[in-house]
DNA sequence: TAGATTGTTAATCGATTAACAATC
DNA sequence: TAGATTGTTAATCGATTAACAATC
């Protein structure tokens, strides 16, 4: 298979939402240029992209909704549930734990860890923090492959190393740092601490 | 002035942080090289980039720390503060308010709305979470540029419409759904169930 | 001066968009 | 059949990287 770039692999999830959000109103066909239009995109760009991974549409007709909606999810690998360990209960750790009903059932996050003594064996929604000494054993018996990362910017490449370490192959780094792991280790940061300050540059 | 691709100013806060990093350290003075290894990004780009906007350094000697720092928060226009209004008291929201003091002094959030009976007049840290029909009151006596909507996908878009009507200049969006304003407003998105979709697609 | 490093052009690389034959 | 829309190539656009003269 042809290499897959990243912006196109972005785009995918966006695509299922929108596809999701269809689905639900009954429309069971979709074209390229309805697409664009709601998102904003480029309808070319949409047919190419869905072209790397196969001939998802017909000539003269469009998309079928619940069809590929299926051959996404297969792509992203949301046709099974992944399982997620979360490092950091603070706040914004606790958001995201009460996230899970939105991610739907394919994302889950199934454990949680911190090692502050005050927060280790308290509970979250019905997951109880644990200390950062079990993450390998719970993320091996639990066979988690995500993680997250919602520690301050000091302790992210501390989390990110017991991650690599314990065996996980993608984190998503909410700390407002670069985090450096092995290049077979997915990484997307979420700093949010960035976006806003990008954003200030064109206030008026 | 030329215009400016988003990407280069997407790397600005970066550089900033790294800069304050080096500050913090007393180290006076960084090359384009010390900072591409340290950033995992080609030293060509940082010069490029900040050549946009001056010639910054020294040849044969590099970027002056303290100097450089004061550039890009003048690009960035952080060298005021500047005030964001947030709507969604949320788990989310109420962990965006906890962030202010990682923010330094020149972001700072000054106002919470909610139109959830039972959280209007509820108190985040000093903020009081306000009714929605006293945003554009705020906004302008707040002198509030930036805004961030936390609240569910389905009611973002009537948040962004509010905000615009209330004069906000730029919107950071953390709801799963793509918002769509005036073109003289900016908008990022910082979607989190898109991000841990996309990792997805690199599960083995 | 010699070594280092910027500023900046030119070359490369990659991503987006336009266009259209194929075909439903 | 006529109209619509995909799949896909070619053209365009834009971003990254290499290279090197200028100069501290």
């Amino acid at each position: 298979m042809k290499k897959i770039s990243e912006a196109v692999v972005r785009r995918l999830p966006i695509y299922l939402r929108f596809l999701n959000e269809l689905h639900v109103r009954n429309i069971q066909t979709v074209s390229s240029r309805d697409f664009g239009e709601k998102l904003g995109m480029n309808p070319a760009q949409i047919r190419k992209d869905l072209n790397y991974f196969g001939e998802f549409g017909k000539k003269g007709i469009g998309y079928d909704v619940p069809y590929l909606i299926e051959k996404i999810q297969q792509i992203l690998k949301l046709d099974q549930t992944n399982h997620v360990a979360l490092v950091g209960a603070g706040n914004l750790g606790h958001a995201l734990c009460n996230y899970n009903i939105y991610l739907k059932s394919n994302m889950k996050i199934t454990a949680v860890f911190d090692d502050f003594p005050e927060k280790i064996g308290s509970q979250i929604n019905n997951l109880i923090v644990q200390p950062m000494n079990e993450l390998t054993e719970t993320v091996q018996s639990q066979k988690i492959r995500i993680g997250i990362i919602t520690v301050p910017a000091i302790e992210a490449q501390n989390v990110a190393d017991a991650f690599v370490k314990a065996g996980i192959e993608a984190i998503l780094n909410f700390a407002p740092k670069i985090i450096k792991v092995p290049p077979e280790i997915k990484v997307h940061h979420a700093d949010f601490t960035t976006e806003l300050h990008s954003l200030a540059y064109y206030l008026d």
